[in-house]
RNA sequence: GCGCCAGUAGCUCAGCAGGAUAGAGCAACUGCCUUCUAAGCAGUAGGCCAGGGGUUCGAGUCCCUUCUGGCGCGCCA
């Protein structure tokens, strides 16, 4: 049984011999008998503080009726540490317990790292729950803009992650192709087709069309390949044609550069198959069987405020179509009840917050449960250039498609800087910087550290040196500050991705991928891997593959490439 | 007006669901390449954690309040 995580074993030990140590200083006499409270096991922040550090005895003063001090005093006398990882506690600070594990747990990790090889960082704490990502979704009538780009690299590294920690994973793209929008992207359509014709004055642009160029370009492709022959129509065949010609050629667009932002979906999901299908249909009679639907106005009105929302929605329009509200529980209905998930996650902006908590609600109202439904707010991206705010794009007042960010960074670079903070705070998003292959390009940082590492393996080859398997006992002899600490944070991956997958936060990642090659450089600088020394030299050699893993499978996860030479 | 999110070094951000002296990166300054990639490393400097109250052994973290910024409050999606 190799050791996926030995951040969490060493964990679970640490409150196994605590728990024992109460109990025997209770029968000593030395504690009270009571219930302990529960506790915290953390990695310090300082290392001096400890490899791992319990808060016992400052959360249970008030149980046991004494100074932390003295609680932690009868803990440690009566700490057992045979057949643990563990050498030495001691009594630091206010009352913390701290642990020091022995060398060979250091030594297990390279072991691990080595056995598992690409797998190491899975864990199974999923337990092969069946969760959604549905991320992006973006509007098909004109082209993506950077919060799809934030939501895409926020989605699909959390997809990764969830998919890493025991997950089954299913990456899903909602295509709001009916409603309102579809109405309007054909009048706006057939706006700019009849202007190719008629002239640009004779025909008067809608108030509320789609200003966008893109809608131009629409039209006029349509022009080119089938010339004037909608004139002949009635209008509504006019608009019906240039819809099922533009709707396709947008998805296509939008699926060709998700694909080279590297996204690919699992399911494209067609907000127009709910309403084939009947299932708007079928949420309105249950809700109206529920006594929770009632008229006024003309409308169909569902009570939203008995299920959390700030007030009533509108479920079918005074003029007889349903809302997009009505839609969005349909379609939630169908993740929940038709498809069996077990956690759907959506990753929405920032400015959809308020429809959060109605949603929920009516997942309740439904008879579902509104607590299985995770949203995943994200702030508005700000692009910058030069420390100044930047619009890059030619179309005048609009915003940046993800097709233009993507001719000037690269995906990777892309996909790390919106990963590099929580979706929750808002973003500048340094174009100069992730666009430039410069030192201080955290992605670059991180890659380098990753090629620096295959330049060292190829060195040595290129001296008949290769590396070959090596012993607990040669593994112990990495005994520099620098190794420790680089090996410590290679034990934590599998807890990073676990973590993020929890929190619904990849940024995590990328932060532990920049320490890790912050503490890569440290021990190249430090320490020498071509020495005298064999064993030392191979134990050396085994701590740069396994940085290697590590960093691999980091990106991996994030879909971002790692260059073996730069 | 009501609601949501935020305010931490000059700039961009961390701070692990209350813990030990508040951390990185960039920018600035000083050092380190005859040996595995200097796209690197070491060091210096930089802070009333927006302000004010409270909760307790202990608050950047929790509660209240004021100020500032962003976003919502459609029979739009």
């Amino acid at each position: 049984m190799i050791p996926k995580d030995l951040v969490r074993d060493a964990t679970a030990q640490v409150r196994a011999l605590v728990i024992a140590a109460i109990e025997k200083a209770a029968k000593h006499g030395s504690l009270p008998e009571v219930q302990p409270p529960e506790f915290a096991v953390e990695i310090p922040g300082d290392t001096a503080h400890g490899d791992f550090a319990a808060n016992i005895a400052l959360v249970g003063a008030k149980a046991f009726r004494m100074p932390p001090p003295k609680i932690a005093q009868a803990i440690l006398e009566n700490l057992d540490f045979d057949g643990s990882f563990f050498e030495r506690g001691e009594i630091a600070g206010p009352g913390f317990l701290n642990f020091f594990v022995g060398r060979e747990w250091f030594a297990q990790v390279l072991q691990s790292v080595t056995t598992l090889g690409t797998d190491y960082g899975k864990t199974d704490h999923g337990a092969g729950k069946k969760v959604m990502v549905e991320f992006v979704s973006a509007n098909p009538t004109g082209p993506m803009h950077m919060g799809n780009a934030r939501g895409g690299a926020i989605g699909d590294c959390l997809a990764g992650a969830l998919e890493a920690s025991g997950h089954s994973v299913t990456r899903e793209f909602y295509v709001n192709d009916a409603g309102n929008q579809i109405e309007k992207f054909g009048i706006s359509l057939q706006a700019r087709y009849l202007q190719i014709f008629k002239g640009e004055e004779a025909v008067t642009f809608p108030e509320d069309g789609y200003q966008g160029e893109d809608i131009k370009e629409l039209a006029q492709r349509y022009a080119d390949e089938h010339g004037d022959s909608l004139l002949a129509l009635s209008e509504e065949q006019q608009r019906q044609a240039l819809v099922d010609f533009g709707l396709p050629t947008n998805i296509a667009a939008m699926e060709r550069d998700l694909d080279a932002y590297r996204i690919n979906y699992d399911v494209w999901f067609r907000e127009s198959t709910l309403y084939k299908n009947g299932l708007v249909e079928k949420i309105v009679g249950i809700l109206t069987e529920k006594g929770l639907a009632y008229e006024k106005e003309g409308a169909l009105w569902y009570k939203a405020s008995e299920f959390g929302a700030e007030k009533d929605e509108v479920l079918i329009r005074q003029n007889g179509n349903p809302t997009y509200f009505a839609a969005d529980i349909a379609y939630h209905y169908d993740k929940f009840a038709l498809r069996g998930f077990d956690t759907v996650i959506n990753i929405w902006g920032a400015d959809h917050h308020g429809h959060v908590a109605r949603l929920k609600g009516a997942m309740d109202a439904v008879g579902l449960s509104g607590d299985k439904l995770e949203i995943v707010l994200m702030q508005l991206v700000r692009l910058m250039k030069d420390g100044e705010p930047y619009r890059m794009s030619k179309r005048s007042g609009h915003s940046t498609a993800l097709r233009d960010l993507l001719e000037i960074v690269p995906a990777d670079a892309a996909r790390f800087f919106f990963n590099m903070q929580q979706p929750g705070s808002a973003m500048d998003f340094d174009l100069t910087l992730a666009a430039e292959q410069t030192s201080q390009n955290p992605v670059f940082y991180v890659q380098y550290a990753y090629a620096r590492i295959c330049s060292i393996l190829k060195k040595l080859a290129g001296d008949g040196i290769s590396p070959r398997d090596v012993t607990q006992q040669e593994l112990l002899l990495l005994s520099a500050p620098e190794e420790i600490a680089l090996i410590r944070r290679l034990a934590q991956l599998p807890g990073e991705v676990a973590t993020a997958a929890t929190r619904m936060d990849p940024s995590g990642l990328t932060r532990y991928a920049i320490d890790l090659a912050t503490l890569f450089h440290k021990f190249y600088t430090a320490c020498r891997v071509s020495v005298d020394n064999e064993p030392l030299m191979q134990a050396r050699l085994r701590l740069c593959l396994c940085t290697r893993t590590a960093l691999s499978n980091t990106l991996a996860l994030m879909k971002i490439d790692a260059p073996e030479s730069m």
